[in-house]
DNA sequence: GTTTTTGCAAAAGATTTGCAAGCGT
DNA sequence: ACGCTTGCAAATCTTTTGCAAAAAC
């Protein structure tokens, strides 16, 4: 919550309940779903709120940006973790696993190309559910 | 070209120009920016069938869908290697230096989570040209 | 000749923006 | 009070879809 003013941003019931809303979620929501949740609490709350909100958390480093297919999603935790993603339903979970070897180290400045703020690693595939329900092709 | 046929894909002029355009390209366009390039070649091709054709290569695991910010771009290298993504210009580059470490081996099968057929790393900051020209905010 | 693919137009979905009113400081 | 934020509405941008005509096999 300081993180806010940390970040020098006000403190309002949107931006506390948007916060409240996504740190409690593990499903990696996205903007519109956010805002369907938010809105239960928060009935007046209207969409751009929500994405301006995320916007702000997303540039000062609070969440973590994962642009897919549909629309963006979000992910409040910022310790080092694979995502996989299920092709088919969408379905985006955290993986913590030594079958996969840790994210590598960003290497703070890629010589002659950037600097490197942020790594990013997901695996493609079919989910569980998914593979059960039989090929839709 | 035979990819095509072998995905039991006809040979249209239209997805012979988009293969061609996509596979001589570096710099990873969008649908849009590749419906563009195709267009002074072939300027009856319209935008959807672009989107189709792509959407048709990515299934067919042809070319790699890489889901951005603004739009979802397109890589035709399925060879491994990591992507440096810069915020603000959105420049999309590959990266291949052992200061990044190598793509972890996908385990092809997440126990009790899914099966993995790709993985994709992006590291994300800020290129060296973006740097140059001084803060934006 | 049959089936797939295209182009057009429209729709759908995600995200952004201008602006006046409202809230946090 | 002042300036940042919100909500509304509209705009913008990306992507998808229905359908008849055209092209591939």
């Amino acid at each position: 919550m300081c993180a806010l003013r940390a970040a020098g941003l006000r403190l309002t019931r949107q931006r506390l309940e948007i916060i409240r809303e996504i740190a409690g979620a593990v499903d990696h929501p996205d903007a519109d779903v956010i805002f369907h949740r938010v809105r239960e609490r928060v009935p007046t709350i209207s969409p751009d709120t929500v994405y301006r909100t995320l916007d702000v958390l997303a540039k000062r480093g609070l969440v973590e940006r994962i642009p897919m297919p549909r629309a963006t999603r979000f992910d409040p935790d910022l310790s080092p973790h694979h995502h996989f993603v299920c092709d088919r339903c969408g379905r985006l979970v955290d993986v913590r696993t030594d079958v996969v070897s840790p994210l590598p180290a960003p290497p703070t400045v890629l010589d002659g190309i950037g600097d490197v703020h942020s790594v990013q690693l997901q695996m493609w595939g079919t989910c569980k559910t998914c593979m059960e329900q039989g090929s839709l092709c």
